[in-house]
DNA sequence: TCCGAACCTGAACTCAGTTCAATAACGCGA
DNA sequence: TCGCGTTATTGAACTGAGTTCAGGTTCGGA
């Protein structure tokens, strides 16, 4: 846990400058791993700096603050996810098929992407409050404005599950909240390298957000046994 | 938002002292209620101290730092919940009876014990990390175990439905982590005062529990019914 | 070779949270 | 009613993570 990071060697050159980006790439990769490992409070922004080996003042270059890294990751975090989502929908003609691929898909992430879930879930409260700074703000409206949407797109297509009488009708934006408000609790305990595998997290999940939506829920057992036999 | 209380008037005597714990108890309502609307990050310590007319310094008297008051209200959070699943399962000898009392019960709390458990939602994650200060550490490692023990206990129960065959034989642990996920995930978005009434998210999300947990979601409708009845 | 942009730094500043030494009020037994 | 330990409170000073600022250095391209 060293707080600062070792001075460049008097007369000796600095190593040669990469690409553009790659720096601020470094950043958020070291931030990710930290804030949904120790958490964002027990975070010290200058051991991200030392990690990626810069002054704790240079990260100003690249963020008006630690809150704006901490909304500039969550803000990818639901882009990435609505990426998905849309892609999804869009190839499928078959509704249930486009249901089970969903669920099925969004527990199928990488490690770091598992760390991203876990500090967006536990810093989520953060984005309900204005900020001062105009990058910072501009990051924690996007975040919101995007999981706002989001959540209508979910509401949008269970309500055409509804209509095509694939699904019990219900509210679905009450429907919607339950579904990913059972997603996201995974990630208040679920990390990765534990004795749980997320294969099996997965299974275990979609099953019961299929159950939490009228569906049989053995409806995507077909899909994971292929994925098995796959791996 | 002053962050200063007005200093008493000198040449006055100061107004009577109450009995012994009601500032403790004035502090945390003040908290809960601070650390539910606008976040505990949000929430000056001092503002804290100033609206129960007393310096900031003041504080240390009852609580060893900002995050001991949090913690101990995350702990009482937890203990009362308990206690009320403990007296529930006690009382009933059928076990559907209970199961459907116990989710019911959840949902039939005060606007004060909503924001008790928006604070819990928000801040679980900082009971995870160790702390320095003896009453402080205590706090949270009360918080912790206790969360555990009713996890635990939980799936104990959940394990005697299965065995009495009223449930689908499952993981218990996962089971119980879904059931309580979802629980959870409404305090997130769920506050007093807004357009929906905390019976009808009861309604809906005590059904998505019982969907969870494979049976029929219209276990609990009689029981609301009965409810509505009596409002 | 010059120039502007990108990148980075040390020193200093801020401010919420905290420590500390001292004081005031209370409650109770002598 | 006095004395004395406990409880409650305060102002002044300290701490440290986060931040600002006024500059430097490096680089790519004109």
């Amino acid at each position: 846990m060293a707080t600062n990071r070792k001075p460049t060697a008097p007369g000796r050159r600095r190593p040669p400058r990469q690409k553009p980006g790659v720096k601020k790439e470094q950043i958020l990769e070291v931030a990710i791993d930290s804030f949904g490992r120790y958490g964002y409070e027990e975070t010290k922004w200058a051991d991200v700096a030392a990690a990626v080996d810069i002054g704790s003042t240079a990260l100003y270059h690249y963020f008006e603050s630690k809150q704006h890294c901490l909304f500039e990751i969550m803000a990818k975090t639901v882009s990435d996810y609505r990426a998905r989502f849309d892609k999804i929908i869009a190839e499928r003609d078959d509704w249930n098929d486009a249901l089970v691929t969903l669920l099925v898909d969004s527990f199928d992430i990488s490690d770091q992407q598992v760390m991203r879930q876990r500090v967006m879930v536990a810093e989520f409260g953060r984005i309900a409050s204005p900020r001062a700074l105009p990058r910072e703000e501009a990051a924690r409206a996007s975040a919101r404005a995007q999981t706002r949407d989001l959540e209508f797109a979910w509401g949008t297509f269970l309500a055409r599950g509804m209509q095509q009488g694939l699904l019990p009708e219900n509210d679905p934006r009450l429907l919607t909240r339950a579904v990913l408000g059972l997603y996201n609790s995974v990630w208040h305990w679920y990390r990765p390298g534990g004795t749980l595998r997320l294969a099996d997290v997965s299974r275990f999940f979609v099953s019961r957000q299929l159950a939490i939506l009228g569906c049989p829920p053995d409806l995507a057992d077909e899909r994971f046994d292929k994925l098995e036999d796959a791996a």
